[in-house]
DNA sequence: TATTAGTAAATGCACGTTCATTTACTAATG
DNA sequence: CATTAGTAAATGAACGTGCATTTACTAATA
């Protein structure tokens, strides 16, 4: 026997929660602004998620599917490899728009990674990535685009502390977009290992 | 004239609320917390910083004089420009024992860009950074530890991020120091601008 | 004794959490 | 079909806690 039916989804709520992280921060994200976003109560979250925590693990294990389903959507485009791996660059950053939303979502990130459990969503996350962009890095060897004597191994840790450093630094400085400043730092990593043209 | 002579210095008072940080990240460094850490009561830090947030901003303002002190030190070193660039970056981290560590003072700088009095003292940090790698990958030029036509404000760029994404992602994936990995990231950034011997 | 540093207790606020109650729906039952 | 029982979702008003801040007081110097 089915109850009420519930007026928002878990998923309406967890983007909510993004939202709110965004504008206003770890510190700002309270159960009450979660809660008014979706337009429901502090104590409802904590009955439908455990506790705060319970909430924050769901928006973690998240992150995680998400991650995996930017890759897929990456390797389906018909783009070069490379053109594909700016794309999922930028993509993964669709939550930013300003530079104090990066700072909100990063200083999230960090909290996160003093909880174990947190941690290892975190940590799941960044190893999608890394095994995206490195498919990306292999493929573009294939095609051409990149020499054939590339380590795509260690090309691929270069590649993931560009993208963590230009949000960082963009964050800090203001300067230009978010895209911009991941185009050019992906790409002064790569430009050693850019095949010439035959 | 002068009453009774403080017992604790405030500069011990800021290192204190930097070893709290780092261990209990930004949501730990409460005036308590501190207060304990140094054998005070958290009122009296309110009397003598105005307010909690008044702690902050001198905290912030002791970052922009230490990023400053760190850049003379690197200056007046006999080693080699490159070799004083990496301990630069190494010692700019010196408080970093530990991944969490790392990402609690990350946490830390990412709460102070939120606001705009102290984002104005993290921005001044970054860029008494960025001039003191400048100058000193000149000096690498004139020394010849690297290319003539090298374009030493592209590559300051190249080596703040490099820096920054070194300890975020050390701070995710953990894996080795992160002495190690800055260097490692320096390295891989100055490559293509080494100069052969002759 | 005048002046400043420090304390201890009190205040007020924001937050997560709990719980009795209400709401909205489904599934039996006559 | 109309009615009733059952159930899950949501509410709103508590409660307790942890925190920054205030206030009244004491301690230590010059």
């Amino acid at each position: 026997m089915a109850g009420r039916p519930r007026g928002v989804d878990d998923s309406v709520i967890l983007r909510a929660a993004v939202e709110v992280i965004g504008r206003m921060g770890p510190a700002g994200l309270t159960l009450a602004a979660v809660a008014d976003e979706v337009g429901l109560v502090p104590g409802t979250l904590v009955q439908r998620f455990g506790s705060k925590r319970g909430l924050l693990v769901a928006l973690a294990a998240r992150s995680v599917q998400d991650a995996g389903t930017l890759h897929e959507r990456a390797r389906e485009r018909h783009e070069s490899p490379l053109a594909a791996l700016r794309t999922l660059a930028v993509e993964s950053m669709s939550d930013v728009s300003t530079p104090r939303t990066y700072a909100n979502h990063l200083a999230f990130l960090c909290m996160d990674l003093t909880d174990p459990e947190l941690h290892e969503h975190a940590l799941a996350v960044h190893q999608a990535r890394g095994r995206a962009i490195e498919a990306l890095l292999r493929a573009a060897v294939s095609a051409g685009e990149l020499r054939d004597d590339t380590d795509t191994a260690a090309l691929t840790g270069s590649v993931q502390t560009a993208i963590a450093g230009a949000g960082l630094t963009w964050a800090l400085d203001r300067r230009g977009t978010l895209p911009e400043r991941l185009r050019e730092e992906i790409d002064t990593v790569l430009a050693p290992h850019i095949r010439r043209r035959t």
